[in-house]
RNA sequence: GGUCCCAUCGUCUAGCGGUCUAGGAUACUGGCCUCUCACGCCAGAGACACGGGUUCGAGUCCCGUUGGGACUACCA
């Protein structure tokens, strides 16, 4: 029997990996409506990656056009963000609204060669035609009813682009694979504002032009802004940059991270104790991957980061793993380093001011027990603080009038040590505890914790003695003695 | 409603047709370590949304269903 199967060639599909032969410049275009969040911060992250992976540059531009919205207070808590978080820029910070006269040119461009025209339908109007559109079950796009009016400029007249009724537009996204749409889904959307302001798509596109921008890397809330940009790209003659549409960041309740999913400034995580390392290797595997490896140093990020290993979904933000990493990098840290970053969560707490080595020597006891800094400057009060206080139900329990004599004695050794640290303690209280007394050492560790810490949870107890020095621990251990032989009268 | 995107443990993810009785991380549970709390170590439980194809073979390719998300402004 025949075969009428079609043999048709099927394209070789070839794998061709496009070689960049300009430099890379990708841009970060926050608007300056808010404090940094997570999600512009990964994005952001991702274009610094990407820039400085490929040797290129990374511009910063903020995107004001929206002057009721944008203030100056906005623009200095995006850029300390950045700084805290160490991505630098190599060039801007760019402003919008410094911008006009350059997207008045381009306007110009697009109504000599007919790609725009003017619009004199009011938002009113337009509001009512876009409902009675919609009851009607249309499509509630601009109608067009300016397109071919011909009329000149106006006061209250906007400028909209003409935008194609046929054919399709492509967006090879980087991270997405292609994306193809029909112009005629699209509207011809406003380029100038009648009060003379540029609208966003339009801004944007005259912006990633003259910033020579190589890679368009957002967030992909934008791809279906991406046509209409390509076409304005088209209509200006201009060369497209590659686009790379990076997945949402999502809350708990999987919708959008939004404020209601608690914090999402990046800047509060620095007042929540935590270190950038943590925030940046938290946010760079939101969505990126290398294998099986989790802990990356910025170094490897730089090596390491592509946009082919960015994941298509989006993913939901999860604190507790920001929390491990957190620890993670505190246990790492060198202690003198962190010393610095401890020492604005230690004043607000009103600690006395100390010497940082000796600061640094606690926060080495602390730094396997510490989750944030927050947490840690917590539990140093018994080192920083000259006079501590008994935790009552700690006291009660622990300090009891059969301590005193272990107490007693070893007050006595501890007076005679000549040697102060970790070995040279735990032989004294082998002596002393174990072979003398014959006691267990568990027996009188708790209430030697609560005399030198006033609580029960704390580092090992040589290493606290060690640090706090010879003079303080005889100093609490007296004390302790007295708070014992005075409740062995009551 | 329309357009577009997405779909592996609760969560982040590995997987790019056979080596997957699906790996890692986090969170959770149990054990060990131990002067408390942690850290650390060991173990356990836990996922390919569903239905059709294609193929000798599908978590991996195609189509559909379902579910989620984004956009739909003279905001960005």
């Amino acid at each position: 029997m025949l075969c009428h199967r079609v043999l048709s060639l099927p394209f070789m599909s070839i794998n061709r990996r496009i070689w960049i032969m300009e430099p890379v410049i990708t841009r970060f275009a926050p608007s300056p409506t808010g404090y940094l969040h997570i999600g512009g911060a990964r994005t952001a992250l991702f274009n610094w990656l990407f820039a400085r992976h490929h040797s290129g540059s990374f511009i910063l531009r903020i995107e004001d056009t929206d002057q009721v919205r944008s203030t100056d207070q906005s623009v200095k808590a995006i850029l300390d963000a950045m700084e805290w978080l160490g991505m630098d820029w190599d060039a801007g910070p760019y402003y919008q609204k410094e911008r006009f006269d350059l997207y008045e040119d381009h306007l110009q461009k697009l109504l000599n060669s007919g790609h725009a025209y003017y619009c004199d339908c009011s938002p009113e109007d337009l509001d009512a035609r876009r409902k009675a559109a919609m009851a009607e079950g249309r499509k509630p796009k601009y109608d067009g009813r300016c397109r071919d009016r011909g009329f000149g400029p106006g006061s209250h007249r906007v400028v909209r682009f003409r935008c194609p009724h046929g054919g399709t537009t492509v967006v090879n996204d980087l991270i997405k694979g292609p994306i193809f749409f029909d112009n005629a889904e699209l509207d011809d959307l406003v380029l100038r504002r009648s009060d003379g302001i540029p609208t966003y798509n339009f801004a944007v596109v005259v912006d990633d032009i003259t910033m020579n921008i190589s890679h368009v890397i957002r967030g992909d809330d934008h791809v279906n802004n991406t046509p209409r940009q390509i076409l304005l790209y088209r209509a200006l003659g201009e060369p497209l940059p590659s686009f790379g549409h990076v997945p949402m960041i999502l809350g708990p309740d999987r919708a959008r991270m939004s404020k209601r999913h608690g914090a999402t400034s990046v800047m509060a995580y620095r007042e929540m104790g935590y270190l950038p390392q943590s925030l940046i290797n938290y946010l760079v595997r939101l969505g990126w991957s290398h294998g099986d490896q989790e802990i990356f140093t910025l170094q490897e990020l730089v090596e390491k980061f592509s946009l082919e290993s960015v994941g298509k979904s989006a993913s939901v933000y999860n604190p507790e793993k920001l929390l491990w990493l957190n620890a993670h990098y505190i246990k790492e840290s060198d202690p003198e380093q962190l010393v610095p970053l401890l020492k604005p969560f230690l004043e607000s707490l009103g600690y006395p001011p100390k010497d940082p080595h000796y600061i640094a020597r606690a926060v080495r006891t602390l730094q396997q027990r510490s989750k944030t800094l927050v947490e840690m400057a917590e539990s140093m009060n018994f080192y920083m603080l000259d006079e501590i206080t008994y935790d009552e139900g700690a006291a009660k329990k622990f300090l009891k009038p059969g301590m005193v004599d272990p107490f007693q004695r070893l007050v006595e050794a501890l007076e005679k040590a000549e040697n102060f640290d970790e070995p040279a303690l735990e032989k004294i209280f082998e002596r002393v505890i174990v072979a003398e007394l014959n006691m267990k050492f568990g027996k009188v560790a708790q209430p030697v914790r609560v005399a030198l810490t006033g609580g029960t949870v704390s580092p090992g107890l040589f290493e606290v003695m060690a640090v706090l020095g010879k003079n303080i621990v005889l100093k609490r251990m007296r004390k302790a003695l007295a708070y014992m032989q005075q409740e062995g009268e009551n």
